[in-house]
DNA sequence: CTGAAAGCGCTAACAT
DNA sequence: ATGTTAGCGCTTTCAG
């Protein structure tokens, strides 16, 4: 490995020079090997070697066209959620030998906007965004310049994008239908603002099982909206809840993400001891690495995370050609039954 | 906007053309609009946007050379430590409007060595990388070639490489202190295997500490190498533990991350009721987000995760100027408290 | 202030 | 089997 540090990186036509070829041949080495004799082949390779040569990737996309970066834009990659769906991503990218460049948009329309722009001067062939609103204008005017689109998450507010989501009523009344089959009449639901689309649609699966099971959703159900979808919003609610004030306490929650679960969990333990934690039933959502984990396993709505991921980029990678109507994917939940929905009575 | 669907993107002679200007002047209202006179100038803008033109970053690069991608290797992205850092990276680099490159190696050299190689042909400016390996002779190889290079999470083998890491032996005496300090004069300590850099760090604390309290770690620490490391393992190491076949069971145990800690306070609910949980003294090793949310709190060693990429990529971004000699931070843990090692004795 | 033209590193078509 | 060369889309001199 013959290197001068400071000068620049080696290009094909330095190769080419020290094997005493063409630079024809040089990429005819790199791309086509059999076409080119074993003897001039060796000799190109040696160089390579001697140069420490890498080919420049960039002017090969320029040349060719052909790219192999697929940008991905998610809400937030602390997100545990969030963090498995990328990778999904990478897991069906890597097949390809494609590469992921990966942005958070913090839910900010925004930054969703710049990055669309980043990535798009960057080259990528495609965007897989989970959307921060249904305005997806700027993803369709991307399309129109030859991007292709996949939205992550939630379902395609248009036919023209293609969409990989979870089906969240069949969720909520997944959650719901397990808790009314344990016999419980009084139902509490601990949801995100209706604004967000997922908490809607999970309010309206949970409605649905508590009117097919005959009962009366005003009477029997009890949905409480929280300003954060953490663990402090989950114990200040159940908190509230069995201070009594609002009614009685409740014997069945519902919450709209394990985060919230786990605090209700800690709340229950602190306020009333281990009893309260067998006597109240609880369901978390999403399914979360720790959920399986915690001192009382958490019984949980899963959504297929990894395979939100690795289809979305499917889509991308495999679909796409022109005329063909874009692919809309909606995956079933799966409820994941553990201790913490058992509870004594 | 004029777009027909299937023709290709349009380039910038085609904005040139529909402007009735030259290309070299298309070019200039987009990198130095003041050098053009406000007619053209506007009426560049407006073919712009009539053909809904995008600069073509590709060619751009190649033309400039100037990079704004930088790649990113981890162990794997859906691990909670690496993601945070992952976002650490992220913040920093988004000051500079450079864009991540993100991949997972699985602990696995020679994927790293694919990635890195990868990487390099989409001509990234430089490499954040989790060694999988204390050979880094690829990327010494690639820094001679103009790449630049940041080690995370482990210190540098060579000091010709930048590194940002945790002191992890501080953070085993940290530990091992804390529950010195808090009266316990036995301790197990639950680890990984010694292979790992990390692992062994952190029991070379745990033994400094032993010793600095005046104990002899031979008879007041127990280590037990955990085949894995995730709440299963924490769980039946535990349990091993309490049935007592390998001496007394422990009154204060040492983890050597946070998952196993929260398997070893699954196990301490299961078998000996809540008992067990108040009578051992626990700390787990991360910090993970989790880890405060649990039904009891758990005490750990926070690593500044966040804090760890967002340097590595300022030192990439901003440091790297040729002579001078690659920075090696170390970070230093901390311990926070909580009520999980704060057993009743 | 604007136009013309060279060239970044590579590939592919065409010659030899 | 190998050499030659045009050109991918852009920036940047250099002339006008």
């Amino acid at each position: 490995m013959t290197v001068v540090p400071g000068s620049r990186r080696a290009s094909i036509s330095d190769v080419a020079k020290r094997a005493h070829v063409a630079v024809g041949t040089v990429s005819n080495v790199l791309n086509r090997p059999e076409v080119v004799a074993p003897a001039t082949r060796e000799r190109v390779r040696a160089a390579i070697d001697d140069l420490s040569f890498v080919p420049n990737g960039t002017a090969r996309r320029l040349r060719v066209g052909t790219i192999t970066t697929v940008g991905a834009l998610l809400l937030d990659i602390a997100n545990p959620f969030f963090t498995e769906v990328a990778r999904g991503i990478e897991d069906r990218l890597a097949l390809d030998d494609h590469t992921l460049m990966l942005a958070s948009t913090d839910d900010d329309p925004e930054r969703e906007s710049r990055y669309v722009r980043l990535f798009e001067e960057h080259g990528v062939v495609g965007l897989l965004v989970v959307a921060t609103t249904p305005d997806v204008t700027h993803l369709l005017a991307a399309m129109a310049r030859g991007m292709r689109v996949v939205l992550m998450d939630s379902a395609s507010p248009t036919p023209a994008i293609a969409s990989v989501s979870v089906d969240d009523e069949a969720g909520g009344a997944m959650a719901a239908g397990h808790l009314l089959s344990l016999g419980h009449d009084r139902l509490t639901f601990l949801n995100g603002p209706h604004a967000v689309r997922q908490c809607r649609d999970r309010s309206a699966g949970v409605r649905r099982a508590v009117a097919a099971a005959g009962l009366d959703p005003d009477i029997a159900l009890r949905e409480v909206e929280l300003p954060t979808l953490n663990a402090a919003g989950g114990d200040a609610a159940i908190r509230h809840l069995l201070d009594g004030v609002d009614g009685a306490p409740p014997s069945a929650v519902m919450c709209v993400n394990d985060l919230v679960a786990i605090g209700v969990q800690r709340a229950l333990r602190h306020t009333g001891g281990a009893d309260f934690l067998h006597r109240i039933a609880l369901v978390g959502y999403d399914d979360i690495d720790v959920a399986s984990e915690l001192a009382t396993p958490l019984t949980s709505v899963r959504r297929p995370k990894h395979e939100l991921g690795y289809r979305a980029a499917d889509l991308l990678l495999a679909g796409g050609d022109a005329g063909v109507v874009p692919e809309q994917v909606v995956f079933q939940p799966e409820l994941v039954v553990r201790e913490s929905s058992l509870a004594a009575g």
